[in-house]
RNA sequence: GGUGGGGUACCCAAGCGGCCAACGGGAGCAGACUGUAAAUCUGCCGGCUCACGCCUUCGAAGGUUCGAAUCCUUCCCCCACCA
């Protein structure tokens, strides 16, 4: 019995860039692709139904705060993550291993695994690739990230060194303990186990990261991780490529925890295939909204009679509907509206950028439309000085 | 008319002889957020100045003192109760 047939196709390709497609339980994922994140099992502030209406085709949910509250064992006996949610599409877990790096003064790794203080309630809570296993089995997400261990991106070469080193052990464990639990539930064979490649910014450790994981099984996708996490973006640019270049072109990469609009585009342009980021939703509850000419403060006293909408090239239903100067008074009063729609835009906004992304790759034209997005984004006209 | 309480920066509100341009909070102005402990956090917030610093402030006017938002006198205005 083989595991589900998760096969990515690439249909078109233009210097590193592809844009192609996978299939999972619940149905495809075009790339490359933006998934929201929806950490405790919600978007924060979005409704599913304005995910489908946007395009979004993947979201992202946690292990670690899902098993915290309200508990993986209680949304496996509810039918799933899926059905608790109340979203019929793709879902991708994150295993807790990103928890290590934001909750370090709150845990302590050794080599089996993590001890972590709960956020919640301070109960001592331990977590292992076997564990992590069972809860993401639990969740039932269609792909779900091994458990790793992330560094700060300014972490020296031996610190790097032995958090990527444990994650490709870490990763053996979650492979052999996903094995154990799929021959007990045939039901677990549809889940994808991805890896993660560590190795901070050390381009011998990110070699050595790869051609471990590659040599040691045959997987549905990678996960580029440790990135996006204090590191100066040259250096994030400069590991995509390094990586890019080892990880086998036939299967989609995932850059974890990115991101901003501009660093979608300059994944595109080094081979990623898959992107998650907090930043459009967080952004948006924090009064930030991104758009063609870079990003705007919508609090800024200048939008105070501003009719135009958010982007005037944007479709999404804030756009269609409302002025920056309605949302901006939303935001100052406080209103949870305000919240909505400047995570909706945002997230539109990401959604649509990969669309037009796959569109211009497949047309061929994906790297010279990237010098003008680029170049036009960075140059923030509407912002003053 | 009497008694008591009070008037502090845009608002609320501490301070009650020097450490006060004056605690806090709000509002306002700006910034940061990258696999979410985040509808959070940071900075500015009397005037001039990059800054050292200087100038003008604590109802008004006088006074005491080396020195006052803080003590005294008079006046103006609020609030409560009594008549």
């Amino acid at each position: 019995m083989t595991a589900f047939d998760f096969t990515f196709h690439i249909e078109a390709s233009e210097e590193r860039s592809r844009a192609g497609s996978f299939q999972t339980p619940h149905g495809v994922v075009e790339t490359p692709a933006f998934m929201a994140v929806g950490t405790l099992g919600t978007v924060k502030a979005l409704d599913p139904a304005e995910l489908e209406a946007m395009g979004a085709q993947m979201i992202l949910a946690n292990a670690y705060h899902l098993h915290l509250r309200p508990g993986d064992a209680l949304i496996r006996e509810l039918g799933g993550l899926h059905s608790f949610m109340g979203w019929s599409g793709p879902i991708l877990t994150d295993s807790g291993g990103f928890q290590v790096f934001s909750l370090a003064s709150l845990r302590t790794v050794d080599e089996d695994g993590v001890d972590f203080r709960s956020h919640i309630d301070g109960s001592s809570r331990r977590f292992t690739a076997e564990s992590v296993m069972q809860i993401e089995r639990n969740l039932g997400a269609d792909v779900i990230m091994q458990f790793d261990h992330v560094i700060p991106g300014q972490s020296d070469y031996d610190t790097a060194r032995d958090a990527s080193e444990r994650s490709i052990r870490w990763l053996q464990r979650c492979a052999r303990a996903l094995a154990r639990l799929a021959s007990e539930d045939p039901l677990d064979r549809t889940q994808s186990l991805f890896p993660i490649v560590q190795g901070g910014i050390h381009e011998e450790l990110r070699r050595g990261a790869v051609r471990a994981i590659v040599d040691s099984g045959d997987w549905n996708g990678f996960g580029i991780g440790g990135l996006s996490v204090g590191e100066a973006k040259p250096d994030m640019y400069r590991i995509l490529e390094v990586v890019d270049d080892m990880l086998p072109t036939t299967r989609p990469r995932y850059l974890m925890g990115v991101g901003f609009p501009e660093d979608l585009v300059e994944g595109v342009k080094r081979g990623v295939d898959l992107f998650d980021c907090v930043a459009p939703t967080r952004m948006g509850r924090n009064g930030a909204a991104f758009t063609a000419d870079g990003r705007i403060n919508i609090k800024r006293a200048e939008y105070r009679t501003d009719t135009r909408p958010l982007d005037e090239e944007c479709d999404c239903a804030a756009c269609r509907r409302f002025t920056r100067a309605y949302i901006r008074h939303l935001y100052v009063a406080d209103e949870i509206l305000g919240h909505r729609l400047l995570s909706l835009h945002n997230v539109h906004f990401l959604v649509r950028l990969m669309r037009v992304a796959r569109d211009r790759i497949r047309g061929g034209t994906f790297v010279g439309w990237s010098r003008d997005w680029l170049a036009r984004y960075h140059s923030r006209p509407t912002i003053s000085a």
